[in-house]
DNA sequence: TTGTATGCGTTATCAA
DNA sequence: TTGATAACGCATACAA
């Protein structure tokens, strides 16, 4: 814990200007002489240089923030470990905001921002993009990139997922095996991915000429507690022949609530999650679900930002990653 | 991304000097009409304080490291959650680092810790502290708290599980159910918890007065497949009445294999995995598990951590937390 | 090739 | 109460 050496240490025990070490250690043409006395200082002292000070002169970190609702939603963990290497292989550190999906929260997040700890952003906000982000997101100290829908025109860097085509592809693998009454466990409206699942599924009914039926509709959490009482909700009003969960917590709250109805899936109801997290497989039977590229998004999130920090400015852009369906026994019955 | 406005700029707007500014930034006494002056010029100029070269001056970064193997291990998600509040509460950034459980890169969070980034690490190593890192955390340039076992002496603060009460809790409720052939699936025996567990394991069995039996332990890696895969050898050679995982991901895969092999959980075989995951409720029969107090691990470390930076120093201290049984339908056989 | 001096944005000391 | 100035550790323009 003693006070490191500095250049001016070591410029002293080698006899030579703090100039000809910083040379000397950045690697500048310098005398074969010089570089042995300043290199052997250096490693005697266990010197390493001070990123602070560095950061203050390059007006560069070398850190990238990344803030998200919740570090224990397998959504964000799928982000979370395809940005990190990313950006370790950059040479970048990561640094982690849990904001617990609290707008004011976000918007200190881009707020401190101009504190300039980070030399760029990742974040995605779960209630989305309100007023108050706006007029900090346009006027950002640094370069962004938003993971989730924005409104057109922000501009900012955006990674987004195509839940409606993801909800479509949930409502056509059921409508195919012959499933018509599809009930729909959503979490909070006034979140983007709830608002957007909600949406996306009336779009997903009439596209398949379905009625949208709102007793087969329940507005919970996303989480499993409140997906179960949901589906509790949702069964005592009406018996659907399958469920799409707006993600894989909720199914698995549903699925506890079926098998204490005695409920048989597939064969009763099938049932659907989304995300498709590590949940899915672990579940018995192991659950179909709507992968949204939660990984990808990070992954490209990170790559994008990159290309702006390397390469400065450009049109803010906006990429889109295709949504999958993983179909498991909780749809098609085999083990 | 405008070059944002400085002490200086303010200094101009107000008409007084730079001193001036920054003891009303910081709440020091100043005459009432400078401080109104300095607040508008503030205000309007939108000044953000400059975090890094606060840090040059003051030594503090107000930024702590967490490193971990794998930032998609349940395990360590349970401790970051737990971490990142308890830091943000205090004042901190958290920086995360996935080292991958490889030694030279954890290695090298320790050494690069002298570029005083960071006010103080968070560390657990996978493979243990070998003499690579205890010389580098002895001589620590920032407080460290070790997660996980460390060589007795060693003068930094500790976090530590007693996976050896752990084992025994859960060999100990498999005997009280008249189980007497207990297999064990362990991961790598060059890691920490994988070592620290086969002795536990040797251990609980004599306490219990059953013989330790080579053919009922076999060695994967702590994933899915691969406790599938060491499930698989497992009972091409016995057919234990119970098994032990040391993980709830080895357990998963084990009853990929049961089931494969159409043997019943819990009437076959007991089933108990360790650390007690999400993963344990989800699956079907949900999982017993040992809890070795991940996110209680991961609170306690930070809590030691700020102790330090905010009160100097102090002796090294070691926590232990107890681990818990949590008692599930893969061993007791009820829904 | 090397050294002196300056600035990055802040805090803090010292005179005024 | 205020302003001029030094200092944090480093990189660099400029002079030698």
């Amino acid at each position: 814990m003693a006070q490191g050496p500095t250049i001016t240490t070591i410029a002293a025990r080698a006899g030579v200007s703090i100039a000809s070490v910083s040379r000397v250690l950045n690697g500048l043409p310098t005398r074969e002489d010089t570089v042995r006395k300043v290199m052997a200082a250096a490693d005697e002292l266990g010197y390493v240089p001070n990123a602070v000070a560095r950061s203050l002169k390059s007006n560069r970190t070398h850190q990238v923030a990344f803030a998200m609702a919740d570090i224990g939603n397998p959504t964000y963990v799928a982000m979370v470990r395809e940005v990190q290497p990313v950006l370790k292989t950059a040479g970048y550190r990561l640094v982690l905001h849990s904001t617990g999906g609290d707008v004011d929260d976000e918007v200190d997040v881009l707020r401190r921002l101009g504190e300039r700890y980070a030399d760029g952003l990742i974040i995605s906000p779960l209630r989305g993009i309100t007023g108050k982000h706006l007029d900090l997101l346009t006027a950002a100290p640094a370069p962004t990139v938003v993971i989730g829908s924005i409104p057109e025109g922000t501009p900012v860097d955006n990674v987004r997922t195509d839940s409606r085509a993801g909800v479509r592809l949930a409502l056509e693998h059921l409508y195919g095996l012959g499933r018509r009454s599809i009930g729909f466990l959503n979490g909070p409206l006034d979140t983007v991915p709830g608002a957007a699942r909600d949406a996306a599924y009336a779009d997903a009914l009439d596209g398949l000429g379905l009625p949208y039926d709102p007793d087969l509709v329940e507005v919970g959490d996303f989480y499993r507690a409140e997906g179960a009482e949901a589906a509790r909700r949702l069964l005592e009003r009406s018996r659907p022949d399958a469920i799409l969960c707006a993600n894989d917590l909720i199914a698995l709250g549903a699925l506890d609530v079926l098998r204490a109805e005695r409920l048989r899936v597939p064969e009763d109801v099938a049932l659907v999650g989304m995300d498709d997290t590590e949940l899915a497989t672990a579940a018995w039977p192991t659950l179909t679900s709507v992968g949204l590229g939660s990984a990808e998004r990070g992954r490209r999130a990170a790559e994008l930002l990159l290309d702006r920090l390397d390469n400065g400015v450009a049109e803010p852009r906006i990429v889109t990653v295709e949504p999958t369906l993983a179909v498991r026994a909780s749809t098609e019955g085999a083990a």
